[in-house]
DNA sequence: TGTACATCAGTGAACGCGCGTTCACTGATGTAC
DNA sequence: TGTACATCAGTGAACGCGCGTTCACTGATGTAC
């Protein structure tokens, strides 16, 4: 059933739509959002500039593909993140916090695109699930913080403390992805010794 | 004798280059860092494509002219934002965040354009200048909190204390411009409630 | 006060660029009988 | 088992787009004598 798609391999392509996927997280990671071209990525795959649309009917239909894997594994990384934190809520919460950043300066072009509203359909059904799940998981972490269980709804103090968490790690990779923070680690390897930062600028953030 | 150049007013064009600075400023004012492009600079300013160049060099230039003066007025909004605060070191940090903010969401293009490296020419004395002065205006604020002299060298708490008070004005406002806040909004009209939580949001940092 | 000349701001046509998308098409595969 | 046909993935040429920059130039102004 499955198995002979599978074995299928050179009809036409065999699995194009994987392959430009693939062809477009390759771009994002050597040359970041702004590189990313509908063209480049045929090229890459050895295909027409006209097979694309093929599968995803436009460029903003394959980066909105390729975004929401993207929240996906970035949900992931923010679950494994927080259970690194072990029971206290605390610990949860900052556990996720360096996974956030670490997600954003170990895949800045994937990163970057999850933000770019005007490269994708951003009301794509699949995409609002995936980042509305990644949300999910910093709402969650705050209400452990401040023992809410799920049902209650947020007041405005909770509000505060998801927007303020939410703030000051996006902040911290996007500046650091900027380029704005390389003052601060002199000659030494970029990310390597800001990251080692990044625990103590979040424990400076104590909501409640 | 600048009376002289200020009478002058079309002997090809009377003040270009002070009108292309204008014309940059308008399209970031309503279309953003995106909608950019020094044809349409030249168009509104009534003059050839190429007239630009005479006065900028490149569009990089025009642009960098245009942040160095974004930066300048940052930094006096930064200042006047702390001295709201008044003597308390707690409430000028807090005034100066909300400034930063504040800034950031009344002239969304600017703002973007100011951290749009690759936009501009980075290594311009001028635009070096200009960002520093307002990064001083954040050290300076931070200092006062930690109780520490101008002449002290910032160790690693001060270093934490600054990123973090930058990243999470950064955040928010990068957040808030990517429609990212909106669900925290509802039907409200946007940035008024999303200020009005600013205060609650940075009340949650508290550095040292 | 008049003239010759240098300066310099702005012209406008042309350059080459790569882009996303369209279109009528081809040709290999899968399927019904 | 063989044939006719439908499906559908991919082709490749062409579309129009606006861009930043270049180039040889023009024509108004400022300046020296």
């Amino acid at each position: 059933m499955s198995g002979r798609r599978r074995k299928a391999k050179s009809y036409h392509h065999g699995d194009l739509r994987e392959a430009l996927i693939a062809a477009t997280d390759k771009i994002l990671s050597t040359r970041g959002v702004e590189g990313f071209s509908l063209r480049d990525v045929a090229r890459r795959a050895g295909v027409s500039p006209a097979a694309p649309a093929h599968h995803f009917g436009s460029a903003a239909g394959l980066l909105t593909e390729v975004a929401t894997r993207a929240f996906k594994d970035f949900t992931q990384a923010l679950r494994a993140g927080a259970e690194r934190g072990g029971e206290d809520p605390g610990e949860r919460l900052r556990g996720q916090g360096v996974a956030y950043v670490r997600f954003a300066l170990s895949q800045p072009g994937r990163y970057s695109l999850m933000f770019r509203r005007d490269l994708l359909l951003p009301d794509d059904p699949h995409l609002r699930a995936a980042s509305h799940e990644a949300y999910g998981e910093l709402e969650a972490a705050i209400r452990r913080v401040l023992e809410m269980s799920r049902e209650q709804s947020l007041n405005r103090a909770a509000q505060a403390a998801i927007i303020g968490a939410w703030a000051i790690v996006h902040g911290f990779a996007s500046l650091a992805l900027d380029g704005k923070l390389a003052p601060f680690v002199g000659a030494q390897a970029l990310h390597g010794s800001l990251e080692d930062l990044l625990p103590d600028v979040l424990a400076n953030y104590r909501p409640g």
